[in-house]
DNA sequence: CGACAACTTGACGGGCGTCAACCGGAGTGG
DNA sequence: CCACTCCGGTTGACGCCCGTCAAGTTGTCG
């Protein structure tokens, strides 16, 4: 399992790079950090709530989310990820886990231990200022999160949460902004905007026969992206540019 | 209106240390750092969305919150805060402010120069160790409240939100869990869980008829903390033992 | 070709929004 | 001292959005 063929953390150094302004002995330093990969199957569990990792999570292909259960059993998932992004930067500072990693695709991660990292975002003061960075523009996001959930009716709800991942997706250098493809069940779209599978499909239906949106099977096309903004309410200043 | 005595920033420094150790060094450095206060009606907007403030607010007395808008006119309140909140940490690292800080009654605040905060946070590596701690449970709220927001209904949602409220009450050391004061309107609430105000009075009504709450005006009394605590499906693990 | 998961659609009901009226306390001015 | 105003709280009637239940379709993988 251990490869340290050095190039894997690649995906990190360009992300933390977008973050804050890296040397090269930053750089270097993040490339030299000990690490080893796992290919996981969809829909396995990486972290636990409550659990103590001991080691980050680097998500080098796939997707994951974050979710947290409800006591009468509703999921609610908080975030979305793909490729490049780390999973779990708080376990930096916080010792127990408040929500469970999720895959949603096949994916394939490397684990990095929490000290090595740690120790890199203290000695590097420019990597803890991109890790830093990353994880606020994390909770900007679960703001925009809790007034999406709070504030919007399902139609517009849905849509906001197509905008943001399309948005992420072409900023990870997915696909892009007029056609991409979702990776989740319209039952994980649910959890992510605190509906039911049924009428996520529903709303998914109105959006396409109002023609903001198109669909065949999970991809998605968006023609006219300035209508479907104004439909969804959506205005990336929250993602702070880069996320 | 600067009063630079040194010593109302000592609530920052009692908050901090709760987050990392500090050494005799970093609690002068902080009870140094140079700012100026204000008192501020209720109802009044500290930072506007889309602002770039230039400087961070600590609030020395009253009660705050952090709100965004939807398009419709919606209001969501994303975060309440009391004494000792430093209530936007998030501006010494993103630019633009994604939401708006508003006063919910007379508070008296310090207002910190966003470079000196910042500037602290990297050369004393244990402060901007707690400064990084406490945005990242800041985000695991938020975590929380999608939640509470997605998939609790309506009783159970008001409930947790009472028990995230007295809990950090008593971290701060305002009253007792058993018996505390609400300086929020039903409306706020509302406004903090995806309610009506009529719907938030109805269900603080039920709640109060189920025997969980006793109510006086805004006093909330919770004879049974542990009943309180299952109808409110309310776990403090995402509190990590702070906030 | 069979099994299973995801998607799709319809019917029905309930939780919560909306509208409206009224009450009570605090502040204000005569 | 009392009338007036205003904001917040309270309660009822009614309706809609979305949840629930159920059945059927599609697609994929063995």
């Amino acid at each position: 399992m251990p490869a340290n063929d050095g190039s894997l953390l690649e995906p990190l150094v360009s992300k933390l790079s977008k973050l804050a302004e890296l040397s090269a002995t930053d750089r270097e330093a993040i490339l030299s950090l000990p690490y080893t990969t796992e290919e996981v199957r969809a829909g396995r569990c990486l972290i636990r709530e409550r659990s103590n990792p001991g080691r980050c999570c680097l998500l080098l292909r796939g997707f994951a989310c974050r979710s947290k259960m409800s006591a009468n059993g509703g999921r609610q998932i908080v975030s979305f990820h793909l490729q490049g992004d780390l999973l779990d930067v708080q376990h930096l500072l916080l010792r127990v886990a408040d929500h469970n990693v999720e895959t949603i695709t096949d994916v394939k991660v490397a684990w990095i231990a929490k000290d090595d990292l740690s120790r890199l975002a203290f000695e590097h003061p420019d990597i803890g200022r991109a890790l830093w960075r990353d994880t606020l523009i994390d909770a900007s996001i679960f703001r925009e999160w809790v007034l999406n959930v709070g504030r919007r009716d399902a139609k517009v709800r849905i849509a906001h949460m197509l905008c943001e991942f399309a948005a992420r997706c072409v900023a990870a250098g997915l696909g892009s902004a007029e056609r991409f493809e979702l990776p989740m069940t319209q039952e994980q779209i649910g959890d992510a905007t605190g509906l039911t599978p049924v009428h996520v499909n529903r709303m998914l239906r109105v959006l396409g026969e109002d023609g903001v949106i198109a669909r065949a099977g999970r991809t998605i096309k968006i023609a006219d992206w300035e209508r479907m903004r104004q439909v969804a309410d959506f205005d990336a200043t929250y993602l702070h540019a880069v996320a």
